[in-house]
DNA sequence: TTGCTATTACGAAATATTTCGTATATCCTT
DNA sequence: AAGGATATACGAAATATTTCGTAATAGCAA
């Protein structure tokens, strides 16, 4: 079950899906309470949003009781994926390098991070073709 | 200088943008030729679409003759350094980690760019605070 | 039952972005 | 000077996205 035919979600759509992808399955209200933690959105706005998005496809709901529960139905690994994909296009020109270059540059990454990264490129190198 | 105040570039204007960052100072029909090598646009679509990114500061212009010539004023390397926040914070939770894992992990980078990467990890670790 | 609260449904306004038609000006060729 | 090609200016339509008001409905408490 790729994501296939799902529409690319729109920014807005994208921090709930970070919500769901992080609590599992949870209410209207749920997710407008944790987006109200960033910024302030009507509870109705938050409704909407998430009816757009099951109409899309990108998260589905259990309709059986009153309070509605949604559930993210694009995969996290897979779509962020896909907007890392295209991030790289529109920004680095297509190439992960120039990107992976400016993200470490940033001083975001620790040096525990920086481990993990090294750990990781050891293995993608024995693994080589 | 940096980009302060300068409101974040539209998709449509970062992908001019990176025109004029690989070839710089440009006529809008050579702009507008680059685009259409990726898709169609209307010559006046693309023209409006420049002098809008002139308004909003992210280009200025030389009007001397006919034919005006834009030029990025959003400088590149700490334009990208912004959108690649804004990104990571949208779609990896703010862990740059994650995101580089991903870029790594795609399979999209070749033996020569683990290298650069590697180096630049040294290079990291040496000036570490 | 009656009223209060919480929920969804629906539609439309508000905003942002993209696209292009048309008018007008300028340059170039003849 | 006239005509054609090419440029910019301008505004508005088309589209996409976000926001919310209002109404209808269901649950709950008194």
């Amino acid at each position: 079950m790729t994501d296939h035919k799902r529409p690319r979600p729109t920014e807005s759509e994208l921090e709930i899906l970070q919500i769901l992808w992080a609590n599992g399955p949870s209410s209207v209200r749920f997710v407008n309470e944790q987006l109200n933690q960033k910024r302030e959105v009507g509870y109705t706005t938050t409704l909407k949003l998430m009816q757009i998005m099951a109409d899309k496809g990108l998260a589905s709901r259990n309709t059986d009781n009153r309070s509605h529960i949604y559930e993210a139905n694009a995969e996290e690994g897979e779509t962020r994926k896909r907007l890392l994909d295209e991030f790289v296009d529109a920004t680095f020109q297509g190439s992960a390098m120039k990107l992976v270059v400016q993200a470490l540059g940033g001083g975001q990454a620790s040096r525990e991070e920086l481990d993990e990264i090294k750990a990781l490129i050891r293995k993608l190198e024995s693994g080589e073709k």
